[in-house]
DNA sequence: TTTTTTTGTAATAGAATTGTAATATTATAT
DNA sequence: ATATAATATTACAATTCTATTACAAAAAAA
């Protein structure tokens, strides 16, 4: 389970606004970054230009249809593209047709549908990535990041100083794998903020320093006198490895 | 005409009528003659009668499931199958039962995908023809995992904790599998709710929680501790094999 | 069918985490 | 040495996430 630290990009395509909208706040309650297009000829402008990892693509659209759309765009490029379609006789004349579609939904859709779809289909792309790069890399995983003292392991979610277990909370796990996967890296609050937290985060900054103290506690013998995650004063943060 | 030797014919199972058309048009278009049946039994018939080169099955099926129908076909003829699935908990039956099913494919594919893995399978049989056998899906008959105190026989469908039998019900059962076949790696409760309840499903994501909390009861000393089935805060649920 | 068991949903209580703000401490420059 | 700016520390509040419970719905068994 790779860490969703790449934020995916949905795009989504259909002429009426109210639905763009439901579909954008709630795919960006998941943490998606929503584009939106209304009309056919945009979509594809916009799907060969940002590239985005999931197309949500109503049939009925002005300019050029989905069909055409879903057509054009597998053309050009292998992103998963999930139909919206009205009603079951439309399906059959849709469906039928020749669109390389990877699935589809029927309207009216529960939200709820619709955003297990789009997880359960962006996963499968992974998936598929992961197969292919293993075939010729082997281990391509970085799931475990060792650094003096300290190790990561971001599938147990599990942190060891000197061999030993220490309980970190994801937000301070998130933290410091952050910082480990760049050691001697002085990174600042900012930075962090940004990674960590989050681009649209508007906190204390000083919120930084809290969790920095939080972790420290767990992993440091002497907070007073860090020897793992250390300050560089008028900077941030780094993991010390020059040991 | 001559050629008409090398047309194969390709049987589509599948219930839903849009799934259907999608893979009749997209498999004519790769110049295979398609035929559909709609329910198992129905499908039972058209093989023994048309005798197709491959079939799609899927497994979700009305009057009799696609696991049966496949021992069904494969009792009289030695035609490739190829099966759908929505979860992992199916993957299990196909690979562990006798079925002679010979690949299989999880939803949500692509089109892109199953076309190729279609083309594979009819290529195969060529190949075969003189007599090796195929390489099949490899039959990792994992009946039997054993994690610290705990240990499931898949077979029986029997739970023993420190020894002693535990009775679980089937979903219970299934997600502490899922969870004890990795463990140590948190899983999140969405990749549960498709691993096991299927991707087709759609319901509350704090079923998770109450199947845990229930399989907890069952095999927890003391639920308000648990040291078998743990929790992630923010993450989801693993096992606990660090001991 | 009816009954029983399993499974899912929803509401609420309970905990742990995280953020904020106020204060103390430390480092740096002058 | 002192002023100043930056960081550390602490306590508490707000928020988020999980556990628990009861009940309804669905599935399976009788």
């Amino acid at each position: 389970m790779e860490e969703d630290k790449d934020i995916k990009t949905i795009l989504i395509v259909d002429d009426e606004e109210p639905i763009r909208n439901i579909l954008i706040h709630n795919l960006g309650k998941e943490g998606y970054n929503v584009i939106e297009a209304s009309d056919g000829l945009s979509a594809v402008d916009i799907a060969l230009e940002k590239k985005p990892d999931l197309i949500l693509l109503d049939i009925m659209l002005p300019k050029l249809d989905g069909l055409s759309v879903c057509k054009r765009i597998k053309n050009s490029m292998n992103v998963p593209i999930l139909m919206l379609t009205a009603k079951d006789g439309e399906i059959d004349k849709i469906l039928g047709l020749e669109l390389g579609a990877d699935d589809y939904i029927t309207k009216p859709f529960s939200v709820r549908e619709l955003v297990a779809r789009v997880k359960a289909n962006l996963r499968k792309v992974e998936v598929n990535i992961n197969a292919m790069e293993s075939e010729k890399v082997e281990e391509k995983k970085d799931t475990k990041i060792v650094v003096g003292d300290l190790e990561l392991d971001s599938e147990k979610f599990e942190v060891k100083v000197r061999g030993e277990i220490i309980d970190l909370t994801l937000r301070e796990f998130e933290v410091l794998k952050f910082l480990a996967t760049q050691p001697g890296q002085v990174v600042t609050r900012e930075t962090l903020l940004e990674k960590v937290w989050g681009y649209e985060y508007y906190g204390d900054i000083r919120t930084v320093d809290v969790t920095v103290r939080r972790i420290r506690e767990k992993i440091e013998k002497d907070t007073s006198t860090p020897q793992i995650l250390v300050t560089k004063r008028g900077v941030g943060y780094y993991i010390d490895d020059s040991k």
